[in-house]
DNA sequence: GTCTATACAGAGATAGAC
DNA sequence: GTCTATCTCTGTATAGAC
């Protein structure tokens, strides 16, 4: 029986990880084309197509497009965990948070799935129901809220903002459209990333000049 | 002859007032879907309802959707245009400049066309081809820079960046999704729009605090 | 120029053999 | 579980009468 075990049960068996393979290497293309052409321009077959599987076998896995989708932007937020998680111990809050930015910019630049949903797209209103997603964004909010009440008590972010508008104000960048403007007049990614970072951070103001009216 | 023309020509008679009456309409109402629900997900069978009339009646005003929606994007930059025009003589450039980003984030908020097509939207392909869109927005970039530069001088607005950097940074505010992402949290408009003016004037980072790494 | 009715295409989803 | 072939629905665009 024990040796049964470790034949049939000890890990997922060949075919198991040939599903799981297959699942994520359909959600892998799905990430892709969804950055690539938004959820509305995108369709089934050219996800089947770009994995090199037929339609009917994607859904086999996916219920249909908006949970295919939805699992697509779970796998954003989860390679977006394992970034937080990786980050080095000694860094402090600030540096995190800076990091954090320069993740979510290059992560646009490359085309790649937006962390957010496009305004008005049917896959926000899917993600609304979708539980898994809202947990995992709940999980990295937190995380990064903490953050900025360490800095802001540090002196190193403005106190006049509340954290969850700097927090927003972060995760909004993923879809900020000032990079493709900027890349349609012709700049180099490396200029346009400098520049959305320090616009978002310095803000546009001369600095030691007078506040808002 | 002079009579003839005093009736035929003077103005361009009821027919055709009726003419640009409706298509006006249909401007306006293709407008309000654009931004409530994006150009991909609206539908000319809505345009045609909203306005009340035939959607074959409507393909003789427009070519097709595109042409539709490219009318619509016009017409929301000629808003801009008279928004500007319509700025008092004894405003200094910063205060215009402010003027504008509360405008464009009021647009924002109030579910109207944004003045930048969505990421990856076939409207956005549509207007590279769209050259009076191209003129009228080259209109208003010009004018928009000049008080971007005047400001630069005066050091009201940070000389770091270069001032097209600016330009875009403001332009891009009408479809921040920062004000979604803080409108889903619950937060009031009039919050919402303080908040988002001050953390793209001010920035995130502490005033006299350390510079970026 | 406006309408009703319809043609046409694309994309999501499924049936049924293997 | 995967495939080919097909269904079905929706949405753009047009034909033709008035």
């Amino acid at each position: 029986m024990g040796r049964m075990n470790q034949l049939t049960q000890p890990r997922p068996s060949f075919k198991a990880q040939m599903h799981q393979a297959r699942e994520d290497a359909i959600v892998a293309a799905t990430s892709r084309l969804l950055g690539e052409k938004g959820f509305e321009t995108m369709t089934v077959d050219e996800v089947a197509a770009a994995v090199g599987i037929a339609k009917a076998s994607l859904y086999k896995h996916f219920a249909g497009k908006d949970d295919l989708c939805a699992a697509a932007m779970v796998h954003v937020v989860a390679r977006l965990q394992r970034f937080l998680d990786a980050l080095p111990d000694e860094l402090g809050p600030v540096q995190r948070l800076q990091a954090l930015l320069h993740w979510l910019l290059q992560l646009q630049l490359g085309d790649e799935t937006p962390l957010l949903p496009e305004r008005n797209s049917a896959l926000a209103q899917t993600l609304r129901g979708c539980d898994l997603y809202h947990a995992c964004m709940q999980e990295v909010s937190a995380r990064i809220l903490a953050w900025i009440a360490q800095a802001q008590a540090a002196g190193q972010l403005r106190r006049e903002l509340p954290p969850e508008v700097i927090l927003c104000a972060r995760l909004a960048r993923a879809a900020d459209p000032m990079l493709p403007l900027l890349r349609e007049r012709g700049h180099d990614d490396a200029d346009i990333l400098a520049w959305a970072m320090d616009s978002c951070l310095g803000g546009l103001v001369a600095r030691p000049a007078a506040m808002l009216t």
